[in-house]
DNA sequence: GTGTCGGCCGTCTGCCGACAA
DNA sequence: TTGTCGGCAGACGGCCGACAC
């Protein structure tokens, strides 16, 4: 996955204006991927305004027109991925520019197995720690895991007494932040001390806030942040009404799709509840190699508070478009579930078929509650009909 | 002119959750005004664009595809008018419900002159300071000046040594600030100093950004700041690419303009280069029962860095379609001017009709250089041909 | 009339090990 | 192993009049 990742795309590519992938990655999380620049995408209008009515932490209006020409899926070439982080509070985010493939592309449409975008897999030597009071009060210092500190950062000189050294690590934006890391105090331990608060402040880091650090392979040190899940961080945007920002990303993608023209989206991993810009093939293979039914159990995957990942189960209830009226025939969120451990809603009650592993996997024959077999694709879509999904390799 | 300024609509009209108006002007500025609730406006879409433009930092695409449906100018009735203010930046904006008008509305529609949208007078007891670099220094208070003191604040103990008095002022959100109000040093002068580096901080001010204080009818001190015109202050917004915020936007008027329902604008007065929601009787009075031709001498009113006010004086160059691909026929910006002072493009090459007053009045009849006589309205505004304008009772 | 400074005092920052969970 | 605290020393915040423009 080569990704250009520059910040400022009217600089020319110096290193310096480059956001390190890395770290973004880090940032984002252990489940977010990106695919791959010239891949084919399937991108959800659906899913794209769910993150638009969560940033904007307002639902899209029942009044609001439909674009009857924009189906609910498209699919397209991914000519460009850039990753961001905002200047004002580090939160990552991506920005794709799709183009809608016409129906001759779609029926020559080849993918190779390499663009299911498997999840980017996190940094080996990093470590992620959620801010305790003491972290962030002025009264001290950051205290350091000693795990963490033994596998990122460089190896004190224990013939010092006490052991010390400066270590300089690069945020996002490239910014230097330096600080004092000592051995210290009775038990030892890791310690950041000078420099520590000046970092807790720009960025504005509170008590559950996480920090994370990453030691490269070419020896350098990156730091990033990831804010804890403050309810009502958004605001509602004085620039343009939730409404007309729905519209606009509709209009966009219905335009882009009729004239086959290339536009412009923003991926917010943090703060899209799914990814809505899907590989081709991850979303073959799953609404079309995967046979799932009513009763049948299922895992998915989630990540924790310690930004690791772990499985939660659940069943399959049910079967149906999640919003008949304005996208009928849609696989985005199709599946209604219930998972196992339910922790008041904490979990999405309807989930999309690429983002479960069914436990159960059916050889290739008609299951008892086929999934619209006899649609397999929207009408929007009819040209891939004539394909020939069998032969694609896949699964 | 009467409006709803509850920040949070959805509490109870409770007077803790209302914007204080008179504060909501003053930190817009003495130029900006907001039309009555109910009335009759012209909105500009055009003119919107140019607010998304300067809000993203970015212009319109030239791709963009045309709403050719969406006229350069919508009559309108204003449902409502909500003052708001960003709450992390104190930024003001307006927020408003327009319905277009259809055809038979416009026939009838009737006006009053109030409803010209005179520029909001500013309040009577008030100062507005640029601060300084010891203002915003942490070494020191707030300087008044003398004036100011004397006219805003209650008047001081001066049988006390040193005269000092608590001063508790609210700002937009209605967050109360003290501050220790002192008259000392020598020469005497007026200091505000404990309290006064919490708000500094708080808000984040620096050096050449103003605050401005006002004494209302009330006897309640009111508080408000308007930032130095930083350059780059804006972001790129991470939630929707510029070109979907254009289309939205147009979207969002051509939508409530084919079904005459309502539809939701931000108007940011010190973002936007121009006011784009005109009350309907300026209007008419600038486009049809005003004269101009090239070569007119023009007085046109700008705000002083001191938020009063000063008329700069011009010549009108050319009377023409600021875009005639897009918005062909539009009186947004159709006057090409020169100005007398011109400090490196400060001051905008083409102005609207509406914003300047011509120096020399015509008698009413036909000028050497008429305007689009033939044509007083937009085609998509054809229904208008009908009215009595000379009957309007307007000049 | 007011912007900036030196002087001075008090509060808070921030580094230390103690201690307990 | 690590979160929080008391102790302490030094930095900075913040109030004062002096002084100059």
């Amino acid at each position: 996955m080569k990704l250009s990742a520059c910040l400022n795309q009217q600089s020319p590519e110096g290193e310096k204006s480059c956001l390190n992938s890395e770290l973004w990655h880090a940032c984002a999380g252990p489940l977010v991927s990106l695919p791959s620049i010239g891949s084919h995408v399937v991108y959800f209008p659906q899913g794209h305004s769910e993150q638009v009515a969560v940033s904007t932490n307002k639902e899209v209006d029942a009044q609001m027109p439909n674009y009857q020409s924009l189906p609910a899926q498209l699919v397209c070439q991914l000519h460009n991925v850039t990753m961001h982080a905002d200047i004002e509070t580090d939160e990552v985010y991506a920005q794709m520019t799709l183009q809608p493939l016409n129906a001759q592309e779609q029926k020559e449409v080849s993918f190779l197995p390499a663009d299911m975008g498997a999840a980017s897999k996190q940094p080996t030597n990093y470590f992620c720690k959620t801010l305790t009071a003491s972290d962030t009060s002025t009264h001290g210092g950051f205290s350091v895991p000693r795990r963490a500190a033994e596998k990122v950062f460089p190896p004190l000189d224990f013939s010092q007494q006490p052991p010390a050294q400066e270590l300089i690590a690069r945020d996002l934006h490239n910014n230097e932040w330096k600080f004092r890391h000592i051995f210290r105090g009775q038990p030892k331990r890791h310690l950041l001390t000078t420099g520590w608060s000046v970092f807790v402040s720009a960025k504005r880091l509170v008590a559950g806030d996480s920090v994370l650090f990453i030691w490269n392979e070419k020896n350098q040190l990156l730091l990033g942040i990831r804010r804890a899940n403050r309810p009502q961080t958004v605001m509602p945007s004085s620039v343009l009404s939730s409404d007309s920002m729905h519209l606009g990303l509709l209009a966009a993608a219905a335009h882009a799709a009729a004239t086959n023209s290339r536009f412009t989206i923003f991926y917010n991993p943090r703060a899209s509840p799914s990814e809505f810009v899907i590989p081709l093939a991850k979303y073959i293979k799953a609404v079309h190699h995967t046979r799932v039914s009513v009763g049948m159990r299922f895992r998915m995957l989630f990540e924790t508070e310690e930004s690791s990942v772990r499985r939660y189960m659940g069943t399959i209830t049910g079967i149906s478009d999640s919003d008949p009226v304005r996208w009928p025939n849609s696989h985005w969120r199709s599946v209604k579930v219930g998972w196992d451990e339910s922790t008041a809603g904490e979990r999405q009650p309807r989930v999309s078929l690429w983002e479960i592993e069914p436990l159960t996997t059916f050889p290739m024959y008609p299951s008892p509650f086929p999934l619209r077999l006899k649609r397999p694709w929207p009408s929007g879509l009819s040209s891939y009909a004539g394909m020939k999904i069998d032969d694609m390799g896949l699964n």
